[in-house]
DNA sequence: GGTGCCGATTGATGTGGATCAAAACGTCCT
DNA sequence: AGGACGTTTTGATCCACATCAATCGGCACC
């Protein structure tokens, strides 16, 4: 039943995936009834492991399958031909990556690993197969796929009207939310990613990131120390989000 | 035949809509087949008049149906709890409006329109059902959605790492890659939107762009005189994106 | 054909975050 | 344990764009 668990191989075949992962209410199959469920575990049966720095696919590379974070974390980012470059998102546990491809069949981000992680591969002509019977599934992956068009019209907001103290208190509430959201602690978690990233992502300088990491820390709003941080007064940081001069 | 066409009404009934529309090959039927457009027009066969100014939905709206842009010039905006707003799309005729609202069955965006309009409506449970039928409708709809997360992504990098002068080229070089995919001039246009709306848009102060524009007038990239635009060296726009300090 | 108003232009000044620089701190590797 | 390198912090200075302000121009409406 579960040979596959005892070789020590990068890709692995397990049965039964999605049915019993503890993420699926939070994943591809959120929504669906265990009886859809179980079709899915015909189709996403593959884990592929992703070291730390290694990239899951780069910019410019045929897309054939969706991915699902299974454990670890990411980052997507777009490349200028200039050589400047930005991240576009940070993925965690159960956050579906890839969804650019779609459109030209090929990537046009790059998505590499933040620490040693695991993803599960969606093969995406299968998935299109899979929803034109499942009309749930299909409704799911809809729903899916406009929540991340909000949410990228969230960051352009973000980008576009907000100052360097209102962007990185809406990046830490973003991740509190997720954190929670998966079961983990809201106010107190490791930062996979360095300052440098967090800036790429929200348009800022390092330098302004760790700055204003010192000044929410001064005014007790957070407390941080290197990639630790602990979120000390949640309506505070929530606070300078809705206008303060 | 053509009875609706008599009768002054903001809303029409009108048959073949889809099959003998000039938009076809920019629109949601991108790529079908004439058969399969033809089951397109069993959905879509109602337009809607939008008058310049007015809403076509605002945010917080229940979800219904996509629109398409039948003919005129609309704009999306996203309003933050304090009131600042930003445009996050201007919509030309072909194109998608409303994909945001699939997540959650409520609009997320006010979408209006910059002049006199007209839309296709597309009942959105209708659309699921017809593409649950027609593989390639669902297919298309895929990449549709696909492509509209790359556009937001590409807009973030625009406003999270490019110069002011470097965004007013991005956002002219755009319209006029779009216009001339309609059949219009690809060099010279009237802009529908104000220069406040071009700002909110990129990120920048209305002055900003005012300014942008008289400094590509002299370096003689454009002329421009109020609304009106024309591109005098698009090359010489294009290689402002390439880096250049 | 005026008149009023909104949008656009242009100038003067201010400022938030970038840039440049240096030191402190961690961590990984041998 | 020691050394090297990458990350973070903090300070000093600079600059691109914002802000404030005044004028101009076009268009719609009496």
């Amino acid at each position: 039943m579960d040979c596959a668990k005892t070789t020590p191989v990068s890709i692995q075949q397990l049965k039964k995936v999605c049915s019993t992962c503890s993420l699926r209410e939070l994943c591809l199959p959120m929504g669906l009834s265990p009886e859809e469920i179980e079709q899915l575990d015909h189709l996403v049966y593959t884990r592929k492991r992703v070291k730390r720095g290694e990239s899951l696919y780069r910019a410019g590379d045929p897309f054939t399958s969706l991915n699902a974070v299974r454990t670890g974390f990411f980052k997507s980012t777009v490349v200028l031909e200039d050589g400047r470059d930005q991240v576009t998102g940070f993925h965690m546990p159960g956050e579906i990556m890839g969804l650019d491809g779609i459109g030209t069949d090929r990537h046009t981000v790059s998505t590499i690993a933040l620490e040693d992680s695991e993803v599960c591969i969606i093969p995406y002509s299968r998935l299109e197969e899979l929803s034109h019977k499942v009309r749930s599934l299909q409704s799911q992956f809809h729903k899916m796929m406009s929540r991340e068009i909000v949410r990228d019209q969230g960051v352009m907001m973000l980008l576009g009207t907000m100052r360097a103290e209102e962007r990185l208190a809406a990046f830490l509430l973003n991740l509190s939310q997720r954190f929670g959201a998966r079961g983990y602690s809201p106010t107190e978690f490791n930062l996979r990613m360095t300052r440098e990233e967090i800036g790429s992502y929200l348009g800022l300088k390092l330098e302004t990131i760790s700055r204003t990491f010192s000044k929410f820390q001064e005014q007790g709003l957070i407390t941080v120390r290197q990639k630790h941080v602990r979120i000390e007064d949640l309506k505070g940081l929530r606070r300078l989000l809705g206008r303060e001069c």
